[in-house]
DNA sequence: GTCCGCGGTGGGAGCGCTCCCACGCGTGTT
DNA sequence: AACACGCGTGGGAGCGCTCCCACCGCGGAC
């Protein structure tokens, strides 16, 4: 790379490339664009030439023309800083890096709070700032999956959305059936009065988990109505776990919706002189780093994230590509159970 | 907003905004920019034409003439998943976000573990494709702040670099006063055998809260040597509480490098039988929302993130406005005591 | 030998925008 | 009365790229 360069001072241009190469602009273009149509020779002499020069592309003129942008937007309806520990939002956010990476497609980050925010994102998506919408959102409030489809961006939503799910495209975890492995362990275990600590009211993920938990209790003929809502937060799921054991102190078997919370309830049985998991046995839901640190080591259900980051982040290249443009497609991804100490 | 439009499809174009209006196309990119020397009449056709036909700018093509793209990255060097859970990182993120979002600037994310990404993040950083960078940094490894000021873009670090912070512009907390705040804090108070939990020994952050500690220690006489390392988790925490505790079972006063840390040395306090404050005063470190829930509510240092990626964010977009661009430049923005229960 | 077809090529238009420059007009200065 | 100068304006070039189309040469089919 000699930066000594012709008469402009900027960035090597495709014209010095030909002009180096040999060649003409066009069969430059074709030989930087993965030469179909190109010589053997021509594209050596391109490729040469490139090399040479240092060039880049200038991104702003092929967008320009090809009406691309070459960046996808990655929206989060909600940022409040949760969202930032949760490993959810971070693995999909770490796979989506690596995926559109590969394709040297720019990740553009849109955060917006409720509100006026929101307005601004949707005319920011609108006006084909950007390719796509991968959208990581989780609670009832935003309307986004309603909207979206409108818009005539492709999008693609990581975790089942609230609402409009039949007309988006998603990639979700199969938590109804984690849910229901989770439970159906403690029953096989022999536990009888088996509570949860379900998510909050308002996200899918919370509500197909408590559906699972349901299905297996009812299928063992156990009641279902041992329940405590958490905000899937460490101390959120110490209250819930006071108030279960509170007004259930026979509980032998506890499924929680999350492996943070988990870590709560461990603490409260520890503190009331519960041993886990004998006395109480404790099924955690994610996997994602927290589990195996636990004392005890929490048995719990493993949520492949980062598989369903990237399944969904490929799926909206996809469909910006114009493959698998017809309806709306959706993925489930199963999950598995982690034996651990805890049950 | 009538999208049945005239003879293009597409969205509108500044030529369409231009005839509507009655005006030329020059008057009318001048009156959609900001106009100066735009007469009021000329301004309001304009406005009312935008209006009408819902134009909005196509970037790629100001981005062409203006070579300004519109976006700057966020760049992150050492995306193992903690950094999300780093509060640090998710204030300054949402910082950005609202400081960008104002001015309609993109922020694109980069990640980059660090080998081959590191590289390819230095290409396309270089390219030309985002006006500027923000770089988030910790660790000693990377050696972006040495090798980014010759990449010819705007740069600002959030955080003091490990290295080559003499070139680069940088926006930090001032963490030697932070350090010496919270253990004359404790001087103060009586206590006489003062340790600390600090930090990562290749975290400037952590190294400045240590260097304020010994300051504080050696103005008032007293000695620096009862320290140990975590790494900034609650685990971590926990195992350099149980080992300082073990080395200097008289302990009487804990600096503690993040309320995270705090909270695990705070639980070994309670298993050992020890009264906070009264037989051990701890103060921890940042105040992002996990000091106030530890039980008992922690005293503190506050890092005000979000002040500090504020003017790191607004930093940067002055070095690339060209406004600021003499040399070097450096903010360190105080931090403040939260007094709480623990000391 | 003529003609078609096809792989490889170059010329040129044009994507939507900004910005330079020249122009016309009204006002103030000499 | 002649000139300078400001402001608001429009014409036009050109940013760097892709892609359409015309072209050229060569092989095989007739």
């Amino acid at each position: 790379m000699d930066n000594a360069r012709g008469p402009t001072a900027g960035s090597p241009t495709l014209d010095e490339v030909a002009r180096v190469a040999g060649v003409s602009r066009a069969t430059a273009s074709r030989a930087v664009n993965g030469g179909t149509k190109v010589s053997e020779q021509a594209q050596r002499a391109v490729d040469e030439a490139v090399r040479r020069l240092g060039y880049v592309p200038n991104r702003a003129a092929r967008a320009l023309v090809t009406r691309r942008t070459g960046s996808v937007a990655v929206v989060v309806p909600e940022p409040d800083d949760r969202i930032f520990s949760d490993p959810f939002f971070a693995g999909t956010l770490r796979a989506a890096t690596r995926v559109l990476g590969e394709r040297e497609v720019q990740l553009v980050l849109l955060l917006a709070r409720p509100g006026a925010e929101e307005e601004r994102m949707l005319r920011y998506l609108s006006a084909g700032h950007v390719d796509g919408a991968l959208v990581v959102s989780h609670h009832r409030a935003d309307r986004l999956a309603e909207l979206l489809p409108d818009l005539g961006i492709p999008c693609v939503f990581g975790g089942r959305p609230w609402s409009g799910s039949d007309r988006v495209p998603y990639v979700d975890v199969d938590n109804v059936a984690g849910g229901r492995m989770a439970t159906e362990l403690l029953v096989e275990r022999g536990c009888t009065r088996i509570g949860t600590i379900a998510g909050p009211e308002d996200m899918t993920a919370a509500i197909d988990r408590l559906a699972g938990f349901c299905q297996a209790l009812d299928a063992a003929g156990h009641p279902t109505d041992r329940r405590a809502h958490g905000d899937f937060t460490e101390e959120g799921g110490r209250r819930a776990a006071e108030e279960l054991l509170d007004r259930h102190p026979d509980l032998d078997g506890l499924v929680v919706a999350s492996d943070l919370m988990a870590r709560g309830a461990l603490a409260v049985a520890a503190a009331r002189g519960l041993r886990v998991p004998d006395d109480l046995a404790v099924v955690g839901y994610d996997d994602l780093g927290v589990a195996e640190t636990t004392d005890p080591p929490l048995t719990t259900v493993r949520q492949p994230i980062h598989e369903m980051a990237d399944r969904a982040t490929r799926l909206l290249l996809d469909r910006i590509d114009g493959r698998d443009a017809g309806g709306p497609y959706r993925v489930v991804i199963p999950t598995t159970l982690v034996r651990r100490a805890t049950a």
